[in-house]
DNA sequence: GTCTATAGGCGGATAGAC
DNA sequence: GTCTATCCGCCTATAGAC
């Protein structure tokens, strides 16, 4: 499907928005303003302003789910396998600090978004396949005595939720010790070194 | 200073709603309505709904923050103390699951917020205190070689990521894989469980 | 203190000229 | 495709009767 400039540039001002604001707190004259026409052109090109919500909502949800979808490098153990998601999702978020926010809030507060995302799971099987695979390779390692007894479900909320309140967090901190964005960033390397030791000595075999 | 019971009335569904749907979508109509008052009401006993707001906000961070300040119990090693906190910040959450969400939400979108924390946070001498202590507590116990090296504020940090990403991946988890509030009280139980154990690994004093 | 009524503003959405 | 103009509805807030 062809899109005009037009059509791009309100859909590029109402992502940059949305980031900022917030879906509520944006409204479809914001966009307007940003891009420079007037605020019929946007219902023009979308009609309503669920429908842009949406767009932008889905787009941002798939880039995340996609990160799984890279072919791991070669030769890594399973720590290494670790280190290399923490970083892929700390770099990507790094890039847009607020994007998570805006999904969580969205997912909270509006039922029919949960929806969504079930439709984008199912959809793939790629991506069913890529959980059924780390799934069978941490029970063999399990089994093997390489890495400590865990839930493959658990692995991945240990990693996302760590890196998630990261971004959650940074700004707060930033404020509250008066910091600047190059603290903020500082902190935000430091908490992805940190997430990766606990993540490491989560799965280090040894006796409790 | 005294509140009369019409005024209790419209805080608590104030408190109530702003929980449910979030600041911004709900009006004072609709505090109104839950009340079984009229709109105008609101207005007269608040003047303003950010009034509301402010007044809700900082109550609920207060409830939060105040969670610190209990005596710990006897007795117990790091390991205790931690799991003594995981527990306090897990049992208060599933009483208000959705209140996490409103103060990062409301933090991260509305810079003045965050004017607010500094505010509690240094008006209150009794909480820099216990942060005092807790800090010296760990450094000792790193020097005697009981516990692995870590900073104070990353210990607090790593505990307050996990527990309330576990509050905000719940309801999401439920809903993909269609289980009802039941299973979800039993994620977050399990969760907390799985909390306690990456601190108690990540504090165990053994060799990486 | 509590009500009705209403002012005033903003947001989403559409009609219609060009 | 892009604009101006405008409708409609909801919201916050206040005025004023009781």
């Amino acid at each position: 499907m062809k899109t005009s400039k037009t059509e791009q540039e309100i859909l590029q001002a109402a992502t940059e928005l949305f980031l900022e604001k917030g879906f509520a707190a944006t409204s479809t004259t914001d966009i307007a303003n940003r891009v420079g026409c007037n605020q019929a052109l946007v219902h023009y090109y979308f009609r309503t302003k669920e429908n842009l919500v949406r767009q932008v909502f889905m787009t941002n949800l798939e880039q995340i789910l996609n990160l799984l979808d890279q072919p791991l490098p070669e030769g890594l153990d399973f720590f290494g396998i670790a280190d290399y998601y923490i970083d892929i999702y700390y770099n990507y978020i790094l890039g847009r600090p607020t994007a998570p926010l805006m999904i969580i809030n969205e997912l909270l507060t509006n039922p029919e978004r949960r929806e969504m995302v079930r439709e984008i799971f199912m959809k793939n099987l790629r991506r069913q396949l890529m959980y059924y695979n780390l799934d069978q390779a941490l029970k063999q390692a399990i089994e093997k005595g390489l890495i400590r007894q865990i839930e493959t479900l658990d692995l991945l909320i240990d990693i996302a939720s760590l890196t998630l309140a990261s971004f959650l967090i940074a700004p707060i901190y930033a404020d509250l010790l008066q910091r600047d964005a190059e603290a903020q960033k500082e902190f935000i390397i430091h908490r992805r070194e940190e997430t990766k030791l606990l993540i490491r000595l989560r799965l280090m075999p040894q006796k409790i």
